[in-house]
DNA sequence: CATGATTATGATATATTTTAACACATCCTG
DNA sequence: CAGGATGTGTTAAAATATATCATAATCATG
């Protein structure tokens, strides 16, 4: 037997996760709802669907990822290998709104951030979809152009779309740290996205592996006076230290923690 | 934080298909019911099962043997998705604003975009990526909420994004089509996206694996009216045939070209 | 084509489950 | 110790699911 309805189901099963009955109702009026009921049964027996309350989760969409748990386990014995970012990870807070900067360092989060109800806006595309796929957080990606080395949106409308939006806990990252210079990256366009994010958090936290330090590139996104967090894997030479201190800047060095 | 109830719970998940509340309640007299519905909740964060009416489900337990009688149609039609992209990417001029749709389809476009001045903008952080290794073209990500399940990126961020931005050719793909509905979608955001991008483009192009004919889902993004060139896998019926034909509409069938 | 069987559907009252909101205790951290 | 996060319990209200019966449509088959 051939049902017509069934198949516009069936259809929107195969587009997305969570069909409810209201929504079905609406889309067949002429029906009722008992109906649409014993059609979600049907699709149940079927293997494409589950019955769940107030609809029909699309098996499609169903991730049989049991190692889920296991790799959470796991996350704790890697712990001194991505020190940095599950140390940096243990200051998200759930429900705020959290700027991941672009770059290796940052997308190495990931797998530390709990299943919470964050909302992250990032301009590293490989970080967004990432973090999608974590669940519960919402995911923002800022637009505008895609730089093609460093994998990271920028540019005049990456700008007007962060001006738009308020941050709490900025996660940033930086090509470069000198006294003289502080943190600094290569790039004009990225540095000027920096420096609003900066600005716009209240928690502005900085990662940086030991081989950025004394170095530095053109452009200066910010100081010492405008962070409050350094995350390193090694301890800062004395200039640097002072000036942290100075500043009332909370230095962790992760290779001194784990020892 | 170590629970051992939890842990309990984990293992019956584990051992069997289907866990009821009131066989909780009994297991655990100590605790409220309220409380081990939040376990159940816990467990659906965690992707390990599923609640519904009564209880939970194991993930461990759900095939997701939809595969058979779904994925096997997919892997059809993905052969032929290579020559829709292909055929599409005959359009692409030059030095032109080009819109990428989000989807499977579209991100199958990359390897046949030649290495030239383009001015690529998508929804899709996929496509984006690849599009940028290309070299030459510009590449823009539509800034907004990435949504998890559809990896598109939508909201009124988005359409705000789109609407700052000209578009000279835009390469859409829908979820179904049918004669009385048109090309449709089965999500609000999207569609109100892929209107505005019809909107805006001077040369709309619909591309179309078979299996979305005679499809429709509950909301329609534009008709034969508003698009200029359909590329399917397979002739179209009469009827969309005929709707075609009315509006001008230059219908490529990639089959019979291949012939 | 008539007929009985099967299937699909609708209406409704009832039963059950789920949610939401608040209150309280506990634990941990700075 | 204050403040925050977390885990828990209680309850009433809301939402949803089920069961049942009645009716309509469909179909195979003599």
């Amino acid at each position: 037997m051939y049902n017509e309805r069934r198949e516009q189901i069936r259809s929107l099963l195969l587009s997305k996760p969570f069909i409810s009955l209201k929504e079905l109702e609406e889309m067949f009026p002429d029906v009722s709802g008992m109906t649409l009921r014993r059609d979600i049964e049907y699709f149940e027996r079927e293997h494409e669907a589950i019955k769940v309350r107030g609809g029909a989760r699309s098996m499609k969409f169903i991730t049989t990822q049991t190692d889920d748990s296991i790799t959470a386990r796991m996350k704790e014995n890697i712990h001194w290998k991505d020190s940095i970012t599950a140390r940096a990870a243990e200051f998200l807070e759930t429900g705020r709104s959290i700027f991941i900067d672009s770059g290796s360092t940052l997308q190495r989060i990931v797998p530390y951030v709990p299943n919470d109800r964050f909302t992250f806006t990032t301009t590293d595309p490989v970080s967004a979809l990432e973090l999608c796929k974590i669940g519960l957080p919402i995911v923002n990606v800022v637009g505008g152009r895609l730089d093609r080395d460093n994998q990271t949106i920028t540019g005049l409308q990456a700008t007007r779309f962060l001006s738009d939006i308020n941050i709490d806990i900025a996660l940033l990252s930086p090509s470069g740290l000198s006294a003289r210079s502080g943190f600094t990256v290569g790039n004009y366009s990225e540095c000027e996205l920096k420096r609003i994010v900066v600005e716009k958090a209240r928690l502005v936290i900085i990662l940086m592996d030991s081989s950025k330090i004394d170095k530095s590139l053109p452009y200066t996104f910010c100081t010492f006076e405008n962070i409050d967090v350094l995350i390193t894997s090694s301890a800062l030479p004395e200039e640097l230290a002072a000036l942290a201190a100075e500043n009332g800047v909370r230095v962790i060095n992760v290779e001194e923690e784990n020892k």
